[in-house]
DNA sequence: GCCGTTTTGTC
DNA sequence: ACAAAACGG
């Protein structure tokens, strides 16, 4: 082997067991173990208090257990990953880079531009799977198409010809790497105001994958042969608390399904079919992770844009009071109440309730689903961009295999469904713990001597409904139909053979969120309700910042946008409305619409290590020690006339403003 | 026990 | 909306 050291660059693959780039990097030597922290890097998407409380949490758990294996971890604050690792590379005199692969777009633009000037530098750069089952690239249809259902897609995941890998162990010993000369800079990750909300959360969460490896047992042992059963009540307790480990990779979602294999088998054998059915819906769920990933990988701006164009002129109602109402839990809906106080008291939410508050903010209160997500991204513990995008557009109804967008969920009926006695109502809201279960999802039909005695006054200590259902059901179709109204007309206007340069400025104008984050929405076609106040509270929920933006302000931000955000707001949300853009050519109506753009980037898998001589044949290559790593090109051969208005001209939009979509677009280019 | 009808669950 | 499951005459 060569005589340099190797570095293991730690992202979201917290762990030291089965983790592939760990293990390669003890395979050939010595090792220096990274973490970088380049919040600025995820743009939009700094994370919010929890997350970051448990990334330091999981960190400082990484680096006992490699003290105990032989090193320690060294950690960097950055605002490039990239050169960051070339100084340290410099300093140690590293030549071998080892790491695992994520799929959100900004890492794999990064990830493929390090790889490119490290590899021009003379290290070699190697990438490994750690994260799935099987990557993105291996799981195709009969025409080696990637799959747009997830049905289709999971069904194909468990009948491969092949089994995802089995856990590796982790090493026994670690030789380090001279680390004299790379010292660790300390990473802050909470500021004073937030360590009195963080303290909480220790006691109710432990980090760090060996903590990891226990909830894992603790549930395949425990809730997992009920899973099935409890699925419908909204109480947590039943759940597998795995997600942040997962998110942070201190668990390998390999030995989870190997574990829950060798549960599936136990039970078959012995005709538990409760627990058999209990698994196939863990997996599921697994599946839909792994999903998750793989669409970000296929659409890689599916975190921001949605899949399915028919949306695309829906006047969606931009009210900043709709907002505040529904994450202070003050619709006037007791179950979607209850859910969004829990999840500003503890980060976390059961699947089932996030679908009934995000589904309630799409169609009933109709706002934006990207607002809905960035809450979630600000305030969940285990907040996943992948994972987040998916469900949100899901629920909106931008995916191929989504829900009917005009089916309104009714939260009362789903509150008597998932919280039949109602203590889980009166557990967050305690305003509402007094009135029998009869009125306990829909109090503004009770009784005025039941409420009363319940001590309620409605809209006093707790809200009318911020809307009713069948007012909700009458603006959809409304909404609607305005919506077949403008596409008909920008239809027309295309037709008559208005022409405008590809893609170039033909987008919507951009509402920003907050402050800095841009709506790909057309102002025409945006309702600002009546009712709307524009009275801005700053005694918001203490929830973790909607990103105080503390390092924004890089190059590649505008600075009206820097401008306008102030410490004051930290615990507002408040919404820009557009005015005030980034400065780009914007302003662009419905009038000036192009036609979706059918220009499909998908992803390709280049073999570029040819020292590998594993990738012989192609993509399916199962190889561990990959040498694939993914990269973009543009292809027509696209899989997806369904897909409308993606990812194109989209891009075209913003490049002037992101050095990183810039990167990104050169890659995709010459790619 | 069978077939039309209602209910349920859906990523 | 639709298919599977449960229901019921």
């Amino acid at each position: 082997m060569s005589s340099g050291c190797s570095i293991v660059w730690f992202r979201r693959d917290l762990r030291v067991e089965d983790n592939p780039a760990l293990t390669a990097g003890v395979r050939a030597g010595n090792v220096i173990a990274v973490y970088i922290w380049a919040p600025e890097e995820e743009g939009h998407y700094y994370p919010g208090r929890v997350s970051r409380w448990w990334l330091k949490q999981s960190l400082a758990l990484l680096d006992s257990s490699l003290k105990n294996l032989g090193t320690s971890l060294v950690t960097k604050r950055s605002t490039d990953s990239v050169s960051s690792l070339l100084e340290i590379i410099k300093s140690t005199g590293a030549t071998q880079l080892f790491f695992n692969h994520l799929y959100d777009p900004l890492s794999l633009v990064r990830d493929h531009r390090m790889k490119e000037i490290l590899t021009s530098n003379g290290i070699s750069v190697r990438s490994f799977n750690a994260d799935l089952l099987y990557e993105p690239w291996e799981v195709l249809d009969d025409e080696g198409r990637p799959f747009n259902t997830f049905t289709q897609f999971w069904d194909r995941c468990l009948s491969m010809p092949y089994d995802p890998e089995s856990p590796q162990l982790p090493p026994k010993k670690i030789i380090s790497g001279n680390l004299s000369k790379c010292c660790s800079e300390t990473l802050i990750f909470e500021d004073e105001s937030e360590k009195g909300s963080n303290a909480l959360l220790a006691r109710a969460w432990s980090p760090g994958w060996s903590n990891a490896d226990k909830a894992l047992a603790a549930f395949i042992n425990g809730p997992l042969l009920e899973y099935s059963k409890n699925r419908r009540k909204a109480d947590s307790a039943t759940t597998s608390f795995l997600s942040p480990h997962l998110h942070f990779g201190e668990l390998s979602v390999r030995k989870v399904f190997h574990l829950l294999r060798i549960k599936q088998v136990l039970w078959a054998n012995e005709g538990n079919t409760t627990g058999e059915e209990s698994v196939n819906l863990f997996l599921k769920s697994i599946g839909l992770r792994e999903y998750s990933r793989y669409m970000s990988f296929n659409h890689p701006y599916s975190h921001e844009r949605p899949l399915l164009g028919h949306l695309k002129f829906f006047p969606w109602v931009i009210d900043e009071g709709y907002f505040k109402a529904w994450r202070q839990g003050r619709t006037g809906y007791p179950l979607v109440d209850a859910g969004m106080r829990e999840l500003w008291a503890t980060g976390w939410l059961h699947d089932r309730i996030r679908v009934v508050v995000a589904s309630f903010f799409v169609k009933v209160l109709q706002l934006p689903w990207r607002w809905g997500m960035k809450y979630f991204w600000d305030t969940l513990l285990d907040a996943d961009l992948e994972s987040d995008a998916l469900g949100w557009q899901y629920i909106t109804g931008t995916l191929p295999d989504g829900r009917e967008f005009d089916r309104i969920d009714n939260p009362q009926f789903e509150g008597y469904k998932f919280d039949p006695n109602g203590e889980y109502v009166r557990r967050w809201l305690p305003e509402l713990a007094r009135l029998p279960t009869e009125w306990i999802h829909h109090p503004w039909d009770a009784p005025e001597y039941v409420l009363q005695a319940a001590g309620i006054e409605l809209g006093s200590n707790y809200p009318l409904p911020i809307v009713k259902m069948d007012e909700a059901k009458a603006r959809l179709q409304e909404a609607l139909t305005q919506m077949w109204q403008h596409e008909a007309s920008s239809r027309a206007i295309l037709e008559n053979g208005i022409e405008e340069g590809l893609g170039d400025s033909s987008e919507t104008a951009p509402i920003a969120f907050p402050q800095d984050m841009e709506m790909e929405m057309d102002e025409n076609t945006l309702r600002t309700n009546p009712t709307t106040t524009t009275i801005r509270h700053y005694e918001d929920q203490m929830v973790p910042s909607m990103t105080t933006s503390l390092f924004r302000g890089g190059e590649e931000e505008s600075s009206s946008e820097i401008g306008n955000f102030r410490e004051d707001s930290r615990a507002e949300v408040p919404i820009n409305q557009g005015g005030d853009g980034d400065g780009e050519g914007q302003t662009v109506r419905t009038g000036n619409m192009q036609p979706p753009i059918d220009i499909t980037r998908a992803l390709r898998i280049t073999d570029d290590l040819p020292a590998d001589s594993s990738n012989s044949s192609s993509s399916s290559s199962r190889e561990r020690d990959g040498g694939v790593v993914p990269v973009w090109s543009p292809s027509t051969s696209s899989f997806s006339e369904t897909f409308v208005g993606e990812d194109s001209s989209y891009l075209q939009r913003r490049t002037q403003s992101h050095q990183l979509i810039n990167n990104w677009r050169r890659l995709s280019q010459t790619g």
